[in-house]
RNA sequence: CGGGAUGUAGCGCAGCCCGGUAGCGCGCUUCGUUCGGGACGAAGAGGCCGCAAGUUCGAAUCUUGUCAUCCCGACCA
């Protein structure tokens, strides 16, 4: 490819709309090209990350045994209809009508359509296990797309979907597409990709982990003990929580007029939030009933798994007059019949806090939940902390990071394969339900996730393994014809030798050039000009600066191929 | 779905308050001089000012509506 016939003008500037690095790289690069909002085109830069991300992807699938299949991105909604999640879905599945008034939906993922390819083909417990993978578009209508490739509504996806006759034989795989993942990341040139504990979600199953990449810009936060390794989404993380033991106080109302927030309440009795009980309201969903989370006043509720325990979607509240509670009064105490109250685990060993008396500008000082309130049930409802006790080892270890969440593998058991009737005959003459893993793993994020982590202020520095090419040569002076001829030949003789090569022949400045070259992030350049002709060489460096040195003008593919393979290999794993 | 903002040339922006048929920088075309980290000069091309109604002799500019996009939040296999 010669940079002059290549499509796609780069920027000196990046758009006003491009608010994270990756984003504004990939566009002022020209990789990528907004067409509406969450939609993107690639050009031939950005397209040819992705197939060589998707050929790593469809290499490590097939070395655990994937077959590769392709499902349909348009399915009837009757399908749809038949896992149950053509209703319990919200509108980020886009439903549509037919010519013929019929339902359709476009796949946001694919278990309905994994589940209807495998049910009539694998009738015995011989045909077990299997697992079909595809790599292909998917369609999520999200409520609000950001950050360029990081979270869109059409992207390309790799899923994979497993089927076991047995929970031991589901984990059996789990944990060799686990370790898939690991190598498909390290491959990527990402190797600090994380495993982390997770929330199920809509997908379904126990068991969970996603793969995230730790960074600033990261939509998810992650809990980690870099004491024990033990790492966990926030969603799903446990928080320990520890109280000094303090003596038991008797109950006393007290009057705090005006005082509202914990905040507030604290500073007026001259106390420590850590002393106090804090309520958050929130209204289900489905018909406003309000739900109380109770808990210690500097702790703040994760909602993932208040919403797990009551079962029902939840938002935050909007309290009303008629709801017959006082905000900012709100206490344990004396509360209104018919309202959800659910304890979290921090109140248990309180001996002595101050909580709201459910009457304006009155507190209760001293109190106690088991003396107060008697025998209550209490969840796990809080958010970890930074400097919190790790759930593992019990130290004072917990740090909270932000990531991106680059892949995911769930357990799924027999949730689709129930819903969807698709038995088999074991053994023992009995119908069973299969059990199900899904693996799942997003391209365009994964390839706005690598630049984000791996790029300087003039452009990205691509791996070698995803790079779009891996030599560039720069011709300075291509009107110089001792320039032109050998800047034709290195390019040529490199073709030829099989290497991926783009070559910048523009008769244009080397500012111009370089930058451009930066942007493109190739991460081998081997520059050809009058001034390194003179001395007898050509320039060989890489993108990230770590490497520089002269080539024989006549004698140089063998020593480009090693340093590209050497490069490889660096980001091959062991096993 | 709440809150905030913005739509003027491929990109970045000015003009709008105070109506008179559009301007700057980058990029693009041609010629010349330059050219190892985004050069200079000269001459050009490119826009029914998001769309639609209204007010007006006249609308990028005022009014209303509508669509789109972005940011924060809610939401998110």
């Amino acid at each position: 490819m010669k940079v002059s016939a290549l499509l796609g003008e780069r920027f000196k500037k990046a758009p006003a709309d491009c608010t994270i690095d990756s984003q504004a790289l990939m566009v002022r690069g020209a990789y990528i090209k907004s067409v509406g909002t969450g939609v993107f085109s690639f050009f031939m830069p950005g397209k040819r990350i992705a197939k060589k991300i998707e050929n790593i992807l469809r290499e490590e699938m097939d070395r655990i045994d994937g077959q590769e299949v392709m499902f349909p991105v348009v399915m009837p909604g009757t399908l749809w209809q038949e896992s149950g999640r053509f209703n319990s879905i919200g509108s980020e599945l886009l439903r549509f009508k037919d010519r013929n008034g019929v339902d359709m939906v476009l796949g946001m993922t694919h278990e309905e359509a994994a589940v209807q390819l495998a049910r009539d083909a694998a009738k015995s417990y011989t045909q077990f296990p299997f697992m079909i993978y595809q790599i292909q578009t998917k369609f999520r209508d999200e409520p609000r797309s950001r950050g360029g490739l990081i979270r869109t509504r059409e992207f390309t996806m790799k899923d994979a979907y497993s089927f076991h006759t047995s929970q031991e034989d589901l984990e059996r795989y789990y944990a060799l597409a686990y370790r898939s993942y690991e190598r498909i990341f390290t491959r990527c040139g990402v190797p600090e990709v994380v495993a982390v504990k997770s929330d199920s979600g809509m997908m379904g199953g126990r068991i969970s982990h996603e793969f995230m990449l730790l960074t600033d810009i990261g939509e998810d936060t992650i809990v980690i003990c870099p004491e024990c390794g033990y790492r966990s989404n926030s969603e799903a993380a446990d928080c320990i929580v520890h109280n000094e033991p303090c003596a038991i106080e008797p109950l006393e109302e007290v009057h705090t007029p005006g005082q509202k927030t914990i905040e507030e309440v604290c500073n007026f009795l001259h106390t420590d939030p850590i002393n106090s009980c804090k309520a958050v309201l929130y209204q289900r969903n489905m018909d406003d009933s309000l739900v109380i989370v109770f808990l210690r006043g500097d702790l703040e509720v994760n909602e993932t798994k208040l919403r797990n325990l009551i079962g029902a979607e939840v938002h935050a509240a909007n309290v009303t007059p008629d709801m017959g509670i006082c905000a900012g009064f709100i206490g344990p105490k004396g509360l209104p019949e018919g309202i959800t109250v659910v304890y979290d685990e921090s109140l248990k060993t309180m001996n002595s806090f101050v909580a709201g008396a459910n009457k304006v500008d009155y507190h209760y000082k001293g109190m106690n939940m088991a003396r107060d309130l008697g025998e209550v049930e209490y969840a796990s409802l809080a958010k970890a902390t930074e400097g919190g006790i790790c759930p593992v080892c019990g130290k004072h270890s917990i740090t909270i990071s932000r990531g991106i969440e680059v892949g995911n593998i769930f357990q799924l058991g027999t949730k689709y394969t129930e819903s969807m009737n698709m038995q088999y005959l074991d053994s023992d003459n009995t119908l069973k339900y299969p059990i199900m893993g899904c693996y799942g793993i997003g391209v365009g994020r994964l390839i706005a996730s690598v630049c984000q982590v791996r790029h300087d202020d003039n452009g990205p520095i691509w791996p070698i393994t995803i790079a779009p090419w891996q030599v560039e040569v720069c011709a300075l002076k291509v009107g110089d014809e001792n320039v032109r001829r050998v800047a034709d030949k290195v390019y040529d003789d490199l073709k030829k030798a099989g290497v991926e090569v783009i070559y910048d022949d523009r008769n244009i400045s080397a500012g111009v050039m370089f930058s451009d070259a930066d942007l493109l992030g190739v991460p081998l350049r081997i520059v050809v000009s009058p001034r390194s002709l003179e001395r007898g060489a050509l320039e060989f460096a890489s993108r990230d600066k770590s490497f520089k040195a002269d080539l024989n003008p006549d004698n140089f593919v063998d020593e480009v191929k090693a340093k590209i393979n050497e490069m490889i290999a660096a980001l091959t794993p062991e096993d």
